[in-house]
RNA sequence: GGGCGCAUAGCUCAGCGGUAGAGCGCUACGUUGACAUCGUAGAGGUCGUAGGUUCGAUCCCUGCUGCGCCCACCA
């Protein structure tokens, strides 16, 4: 038996779906997701819990569907995050990183990332994420190294992977390259300093504006526009980089915007895109003047070197100043590339680095969404992906740090580079190279991007390169879920890593959710405080609540705006509902009775409730297959709230709490074997409809789904085999006009200000069926419910209308005739408007003649309904100034 | 500078070419056996704005306004 009180801490943990989760089905047929492998970094977010729980209410779902289910989960090295936060822990130690060797460091990294990869284990487990445990994979194991170095390696051999001296995004304090997707701009408060480059070989000068002063050691030129009349006479005079002596030249070039600045620009090709590529057109020298870590290096004057570009910057200033050659300095907001990792501005750098040419594989992956063979659900991000492939740029793969897949190439003593899966066959290349036995090879410092295994994961995870059966049976048979934050970094790499090396996608569905923010739309940060860890709420609400609010709050293309508030008000009311709901039924002795044949229902309220969750079914069906997990929870939560609870157990009550007969010999039979069959039918739906809540709430909310269907007698979790052509009209129609009638007597009551509790007699005409027979069968429930006795009445009534129907209500001495009568009249007013409206139209010819027969018809139907109310109030009213 | 999304009740959001919906909040009333984490009833919206298409527009199209996001190497 229940307990009274609803506590999802007292059951949630007694359950494990590892062997649901890990059981195959081989004559099934496959459908499998793949988990976003979460960083290795900490603990999961809020964002990971409706990203996951989406995925596993699909896994779920189709499990009890008969699908043979993979999901299939991971963790991700995280290379930059990882390193850095380890990094950080480790000086708060007092270790400093120069202190420690590369094979130390990693050791501390292996040994964070067990701690943070078990506890994320162990979250996934609370949020009740069905995943298959016993497969789970690191984007670091060895069969993944081996992978991605296979994978590295044919991308060379294909041309589309090459090593080269480029200007890419640096981030000084990682003192690594990064990708271009790693570079966020950000606008800030900053300057523009007006310096003065005086003439070389004459008085005067020319003024140049920019927002890096510290960076005109490394100026080569000035650049002036072509058309620009004012400095026309300038091009090729020599001017003196301030504080120093060497003379640069004034060159024309288009890329000299006369709108911008003063119109003359300091060229650093070191140190800017745009003047790299100036330096290209105008053979201008290159003057690197900063470190890895972003300080001064040995190209500036002394007293700079070795500081760090924001001391240089207000040094440079300072002495600017001093020497009369700061013309003035404005005040300007300012977009400046920040890291996305470190947070700290980054600088353009000319380094050798890795580079994948995704020209080509782009196309693919474009290619195979427009065809239809990957679909985008909400569709419009197809647009936001295409954009993005088809302006894509060379992908800078190398990053100089420690933590991640080393690249799979090996230089010989003279900078020739070998690139193999292996030191072996690298070493069989450089042999051959070189023509002789012995080669000293040392492998590439560098480690790959994250994203660059990342992209492998739908077949790395299936055993590519080996051809097993997982890789042929679940490949291109997945879904992924994800937020649109990471199309680019991780769909987009996946569908061009999977193309080129299977030939096919990886998935025909991407489900792009949105992102969770608290309930003032913010986005969560740990900066603004903002952020609710999912754990704290499972803790206190436990892990269904968190998921039913999460899933009822997941509208296709918006953010979910959450707060605890909504997860107590939406998960945890629901839960406790069903709750006291399956206790009442089993303080009822209601159990689940395989015999029990919905369509051989007797009663009608029976056949109603069967008829209502029957609907139930396919609509959540439809819903969860449509994405629509809102529209799952709202159907489950209408059904379960208001049709089962509010209307059919009160419904149910009166039968239930009627006596048991005895059958003896001085009793009627029949009638006692009526009603024994009577509760027993009952009882029976009434298990039965909890049971069909269970299973569809299931996917959606696993712990008190099977919990409370255990305690009603199932075990095995399956989808509800529901029978679709249920012929139970009459009797719908029947309790709906019941339920009607409750209602407006409910509402009159009210109206009338009538206690609920006071029992009215009232007169039944013209309802349009067997009045005998309809008040015979519920005659007890518009007691208990309505509060009225069916029969004559005599004085003063009020009549309410319901469709055809007129109850009279006695109400002699018991109200305010005059508050009634206005009643009457709004309601005819509002009757008489609303007929007018629906006249216009049927008045229309060319509504007539252009709406659809069908709507026509509503419409004529909807005006002799209107009529005939009218008629009923305006009777009632009439007699009312009578009495 | 390009592109995308959003605008519906006090709040959070569904919806839809044919008389506006839910949850929360609010108001009134109601509890001795499922549930106050509750029940019953009710108030509350000219569906951002201006045009257009249509017999009919909250819904489709266009402009505008406001908010949010993405992309882009500019001093």
């Amino acid at each position: 038996m229940l307990d009274k009180n609803f506590d999802p801490k007292s059951f949630e943990k007694n359950f494990s779906f590892d062997i649901e989760a890990s059981t195959r089905k081989p004559d099934a047929e496959p459908f499998m997701v793949l988990l976003p492998p979460p960083n290795v970094t900490g603990s999961l977010h809020m964002g990971h819990a409706l990203c996951f729980t989406i995925q596993d209410i699909v896994a779920r779902y189709k499990r009890l569907k008969g699908y043979d289910v993979l999901f299939q989960p991971g963790l991700d090295h995280a290379g930059i995050v990882t390193q850095l936060l380890v990094e950080k822990q480790l000086y708060a130690n007092g270790i400093k990183k120069e202190n420690l060797t590369r094979e130390a460091l990693l050791k501390e990294i292996w040994l964070s990332k067990e701690n943070s990869g078990a506890a994320i284990i162990n979250q996934l487990k609370i949020l009740g994420i069905s995943c298959d445990f016993s497969r789970l994979r690191f984007t670091m194991d060895e069969d993944a190294k081996k992978a991605v170095a296979k994978m590295f390696v044919k991308l060379f051999d294909d041309g589309l992977l090459y090593r080269g001296r480029r200007m890419v995004n640096w981030d000084p304090l990682i003192g690594s390259a990064i990708s271009d997707l790693e570079v966020v701009e950000k606008e800030i408060d900053g300057h523009l300093w007006h310096l003065k480059y005086m003439f070389a070989d004459e008085d005067g000068y020319i003024t140049v504006a920019t927002t890096r002063p510290e960076t005109l050691f490394g100026d080569t030129a000035v650049a002036v526009n072509p058309l620009d009349e004012r400095y026309k006479r300038f091009v090729g005079k020599e001017v003196v980089v301030p504080l120093t002596d060497r003379k640069i030249k004034i060159i024309a070039d288009k890329y000299a915007d006369p709108e911008k600045g003063t119109g003359a620009v300091k060229i650093t090709p070191a140190h800017d895109f745009n003047d790299y590529e100036v330096s290209f057109r105008h053979k201008l020298k290159v003057i690197e003047i900063m470190n890895a870590k972003g300080e001064m290096n040995e190209n500036v004057p002394e007293i700079f070197q070795r500081m760090d570009r924001f001391k240089a910057r207000e040094k440079v200033v300072e002495l600017l100043e001093k020497k009369g050659l700061l013309e003035k300095i404005e005040n300007i907001k300012q977009k400046v590339p920040f890291g996305d990792r470190s947070n700290v501005p980054l600088e353009p750098r000319i380094t050798y680095q890795w580079f994948v040419n995704c020209k080509k594989l782009a196309e693919a992956a474009i290619e195979a969404v427009k065809e239809g063979k990957t679909r985008f659900v909400p569709r419009h991000w197809e647009n936001l992906y295409f954009r993005w492939l088809e302006e894509i740029r060379p992908w800078c793969v190398s990053r100089q740090i420690w933590w991640g897949h080393r690249i799979p190439a090996w230089h010989g003593p003279d900078g020739q580079y070998f690139v193999a899966e292996n030191l072996e066959e690298a070493t069989a290349k450089a042999t051959k190279f070189y023509g002789k036995n012995k080669v000293e090879l040392t492998q590439d410092e560098d480690v790959l991007d994250t994203w660059f295994s990342s992209g492998m994961w739908p077949f790395v995870t299936l055993g590519w390169p080996k051809e097993t059966d997982d890789l042929k049976r679940f490949y291109s048979k997945m879904i992924v879920v994800t937020g649109f934050d990471i199309i680019f970094f991780w769909i987009a790499r996946m569908m061009m890593s999977g193309l080129y090396c299977m030939g096919e996608v990886p998935f025909p569905e991407v489900y792009i959710h949105g992102l969770v923010r608290d309930e003032k739309g913010q986005k969560m940060s740990k900066s603004k405080g903002n952020v609710i860890n999912p754990l704290s709420l499972c803790e206190k609400y436990g892990a269904d609540a968190v998921r039913y609010a999460l899933a009822s709050l997941s509208s296709p293309g918006r953010d979910v705006k959450i707060n605890e508030r909504i997860v107590e008000t939406i998960g945890r009311n629901f839960l406790t509902k069903l709750w006291n709901v399956v206790r009442f039924a089993q303080m009822n002795g209601c159990l689940y009775n395989k015999d029990f044949e919905p369509k051989k229902a007797v009663s009608p309220i029976t056949k109603w409730i069967v008829r209502q969750v029957s609907q139930m079914v396919s609509d959540v069906e439809e819903s969860i297959e449509g994405y629509r997990f809102d529209e799952a929870t709202g159907h489950i939560y209408r059904c379960l709230w208001n049709s089962f609870c509010d209307w059919f157990m009160e419904f149910a009550k009166p039968i239930l709490q009627r006596p048991s007969p005895i059958l003896t010999d001085d009793k009627p039979q029949e009638a006692c074997l009526r009603l024994i069959l009577l509760k027993k039918e009952i009882r029976d739906a009434i298990a039965w409809a909890i049971v069909q809540f269970t299973r569809v709430l299931y996917p959606i909310a696993p712990f008190i789904s099977k919990k409370l269907s255990g305690e009603m007698g199932i075990l095995d979790m399956t989808w509800p085999d529901i029978d679709k052509n249920l012929d139970f009209k009459d009797d719908v129609e029947e309790i709906e006009l019941l339920k009607m009638i409750i209602s407006s007597v409910r509402s009159t009551k009210q109206c009338l200000r009538l206690p609920p509790s006071e029992k009215i007699n009232v007169r039944l005409e013209n309802l349009g069926s067997d009045i005998e027979s309809f008040v015979s069968k519920y005659e007890e429930i518009l007691s208990r419910m309505a509060g009225i006795i069916v029969g004559e009445v005599a004085g003063q009534t009020v009549p309410v209308v319901v469709n055809g129907a007129i109850i009279h209500m006695e109400c002699e001495g018991k109200i305010n005739i005059k508050e009634e009568k206005t009643r009457l009249r709004n309601e005819i007013a509002k009757l008489k408007r609303n007929r007018e409206e629906t006249l216009s139209r049927l008045m229309n010819d060319d509504f007539l003649s252009k709406a659809s027969e069908e709507v026509v018809q509503e419409h004529k139907k909807r005006v002799d309904e209107i009529n005939d109310r009218i008629q009923k109030v305006d009777y009632i009213l009439q007699n009312l100034n009578v009495m």
